[in-house]
DNA sequence: CGAGGTCGGTTCGGTCGGTGAACCGTCTGC
DNA sequence: GCAGACGGTTCACCGACCGAACCGACCTCG
């Protein structure tokens, strides 16, 4: 889509928000963030969205300050979400829970933990066992009742989303 | 975009309502239909997008389920959400919050007041008055100190969704 | 009843973005 | 030093989007 490229003339923040998230695949690459994923090649193969648009898409979050391009191992950049990235988060929740609930029969796809207790989390983040707000890195991602088991042959960051993990925290490699 | 006809193979939610919502435009004619818009010429004038594409969104729509297509006054059909697409409602309301938040400077474009005692709500759809979650339907949607003025000339869709009137319900014309 | 206007929608040509595969230079690990 | 991994670019094809014109059904008014 042009997707949002602009939405000229929408004085509304609906609108302003689509022009930064709302293209093809850019929510897709922000929730990978969330869930640690960090290097190019990571999203690529995760996603298998053409590495040309994932380069175009990477770029211009890091110019809307929703990702960062910071130095990683060996030189390596790695993409990291920053505060306003973080801030997305109810939004992509939001997002996750319409679809579970009109689109898994089986069940939520994910579950979210709070860290420190093991508590369940409920679609605002707050937990069942503490009855908190949990903030996003105090987060585990589990997978869900409503998760199909993964190909047998899967690569290796598949296989490290689909187990549980601290949210923001880079995938083992 | 082809934005999402589909994301094959994410065994995601949050991919599997992006092939719902988040085609090009799809979600601002949903916002559209909350705040009173209904028939084909005012999604159209209001929105401005191309009539082919908007005859392509809103047969999707319909299709699923987000919205029903419905006999309208003198024959003309009208479009109005399901309880499905009333359900999106959260998650449009985060994603206005977080373009408020981050392209606002002078506060959010819109506020949002419970009908029956005109408490302000927040973000969560709490009233701060009688501190209950307040359904969409019982919302009143007003211009916040962020919303411009609109050009002296605008279209009467656009004037009517100016000014203060309770959600999901028909704008007068 | 006939003309003009409104409304919902389709058609059409041009343009733009997405797709997928091949290619490239740098860096890493052995 | 060499082979492979990695991040990124290039290119040709294709489908979606855009904007304007067109169309038929219905409404209104004289």
């Amino acid at each position: 889509m042009v997707l949002p490229r602009d939405y000229s003339g929408q004085a509304c923040a609906l609108a302003r928000t689509l022009e930064i998230v709302g293209e093809r695949w850019t929510l897709l690459i922000v929730r990978d963030a969330f869930f640690g994923v960090r290097r190019f090649g990571e999203f690529a193969t995760h996603l298998g969205l053409p590495r040309a648009v994932l380069t175009d898409r990477l770029a211009a979050l890091v110019e809307a300050d929703v990702l960062a391009k910071v130095p990683g191992t060996g030189r390596r950049a790695e993409y990291e979400l920053t505060e306003r990235g973080v801030s997305l988060w109810p939004a992509i929740r939001s997002l996750m829970a319409w679809g579970d609930d009109n689109y898994a029969p089986t069940g939520p796809h994910r579950e979210f933990w709070h860290a420190q207790d093991g508590g369940v989390l409920d679609r605002d983040g707050r937990c069942a066992a503490c009855d908190v707000l949990i903030p996003v890195a105090d987060t585990v991602v589990a997978p869900g009742p409503g998760l199909g088991t993964p190909p047998e042959v899967a690569d290796p960051v598949t296989v490290a989303l689909t187990r549980p993990h601290r949210m923001l925290r880079p995938l083992p490699r």
